[in-house]
DNA sequence: TGTCCGGATTTGTGATCACATAGAGGTCAT
DNA sequence: ATGACCTCTATGTGATCACAAATCCGGACA
């Protein structure tokens, strides 16, 4: 989920025990469910890698983003108090210095704590489940994505978004999250 | 999905091993990828039963159809040639025979088979999987719904569907499907 | 009659093994 | 140099086992 395995790596059940210190079997259950999840790819013989994306599936990924993470963001906002908004802020300081720092996994790590935090209010763990299973999905892919990202671009959007929850302004908080989740992806699929 | 299974029945490896003929180890496999798809769940001591949903599980899961299926359905008006409405058509009748013949799991698969060969045209593999896992995560309590059917209910919905795909009417399209989805588990979660 | 305790049984977990097959890499003929 | 072929290693699969823990079922007791 946070793009520290590139996009078509190979991965080995008996690999994978020996980093985590057990045998194959756990190893295996683990790969099932991501590969159930989507977030591992495993070919008709079995073999396990991490997927490589079309430029249609992120498309679609990206759709389905702005689907559910709007959809989320909307039940949010009547129960996002000002105690929230403050752990966005704070949450969004780390994201704008991941970004200086240049650190791709970290980026995404606090750009998607951002986007749970305000989703966790939504009180709809299904959706939420959902759309983390997209992320997973995206992982490898993104990290792709914010190493080609110019140098000090600062989380514009993320601002949107607190301004939006601030004034309780929904049309203007669904446009936000749609662009916040959009645009990044739209520039890979391109 | 087809609500072949009870809300609440317990499930063991064994058991399940015993019924298709294999051992325990293809049997958790195939659990682990069932619970990581929400169709199974998984008690903190690791025993297996169907998930028996909450009112408002249900409300949620039935939201996460009408935004994905809309969604679906709308991506698939484009390219709904005649030969796809036939073939609605044709699946309808199925339906309206097993609501007459009072057969849940029959009615449930020949529903679901009616939106599937719709969303198939939509082009958009990750989000038809993800409507199929919420198919998959309300199936065991679909079938306690459609027991409390009205002996004769016809696919109302489903006639709305079929003629707002032959007038390419989008925003009547979206609203059928809206309520096909949403009218039987409004009733269930109420 | 209801409650609590204790042993027997059921159940999931992780490890290990034999096996079939897919890939990788080398060899040889053209 | 290139492609076909072949061998050998790597890899996933399914079965089985030992083990720990949870659950269940009786019986004893209040």
């Amino acid at each position: 989920m946070h793009g520290e395995v590139s996009p078509g790596a190979a991965l080995t059940l008996r690999g994978i025990g020996k980093e985590f210190q057990v045998s194959m079997t756990p190893a295996r259950e683990a790969v099932r469910r991501l590969v159930a999840e989507g977030a591992l790819f495993m070919s008709s013989s079995g073999r396990i890698s991490t997927p490589e994306l079309t430029h249609d599936r992120i498309e679609e990924l990206a759709a389905l983003r702005a689907l559910l993470e709007v959809e989320l963001a909307s039940r949010a906002l009547p129960r996002a108090h000002i105690a929230l908004i403050d752990r966005l802020q704070s949450i969004n300081v780390n994201v704008a210095e991941m970004v200086s720092k240049r650190n791709a996994v970290g980026y995404i790590r606090s750009n998607l704590e951002f986007h749970r935090t305000l989703y966790l209010r939504a009180q709809a763990p299904a959706m939420l489940a959902m759309a983390e299973t997209v992320w997973l999905q995206l992982g490898p892919t993104m990290r792709a994505l914010y190493g080609r990202l110019r140098q000090t671009e600062p989380p514009y959007n993320h601002k949107l978004i607190i301004a939006a929850l601030k004034a309780g302004d929904e049309p203007g908080l669904r446009l936000a999250v749609r662009s916040d989740v959009t645009q990044g992806l739209k520039l890979l699929a391109g």
